[in-house]
DNA sequence: CATAGTACATTGTTATACTATGTATTTTAT
DNA sequence: ATAAAATACATAGTATAACAATGTACTATG
């Protein structure tokens, strides 16, 4: 059918979406990249591409939303693990109003 | 606080939404530009630029998903009506199952 | 008669998800 | 042993869509 403009809809749907997404994740967690990625995926199905996660994190950490700190490994590539900061919690608070608000809408428009 | 980072974030939730909302409203029901927006702007609050409607418009129109057609008034600017065509029902059946899941993910991460 | 409202439309800007590509290490399968 | 897959980071380029700005044209109102 229509897979196409579907697609292409979804995609539109999860860029709003993602960091809302991400931040509601590291709420009270510490993960680094590749582990939000499986995480996520593991949770909610969404597929997340590497090169959506990291620009995204590098977007975050530059608003000050998250921090992130290296974590060298006994073996393997250090990790850089990212945390929520004050602002991001209260920015994830202002985002999550807004989210229910609009649930509340389309509910409301649908009928 | 981070007002900007917010704002932009619901400027890219909208992306998604938009369309969706749109092709909701006009389940049923004729509409005209104009009207879409004073509609949409009453029944959620949710404000969209003509500068968005219209575009937006003519994607739908491209995509099939919704026809026009003009209609003359007895006075004034003649009006350009939108219809959703079978395809844009069968789309908007599609949406709304995402739509849902979309909904019932965020909740589950968000506890 | 100027301003606000109605009604259409386009151009240029900006933000962001995604594809592709690259580096480097470790684990698993053949 | 060695090739492939998985882990872990990163960037450059592309495409999409909302929005601001701007323009046209008509009508209603103070």
């Amino acid at each position: 059918m229509n897979e196409e403009f579907i697609n292409k809809w979804k995609s539109q749907v999860k860029k709003g979406t993602l960091s809302f997404i991400v931040l509601n994740v590291l709420k009270g967690n510490e993960y680094y990249g590749y582990e939000l990625i499986e995480n996520i995926k593991q949770k909610t199905a969404i597929e997340i591409a590497e090169g959506t996660i990291y620009p995204l994190m590098n977007r975050l950490k530059k608003e000050k939303l998250v921090d992130s700190k290296w974590v060298e490994q006994e073996t393997g590539i250090p990790r850089k693990y990212y945390v929520l900061t004050e602002i991001g919690e209260e920015t994830l608070k202002s985002m999550q109003k807004y989210w229910d608000e609009l649930e509340g809408l389309i509910k409301k428009i649908k009928k």
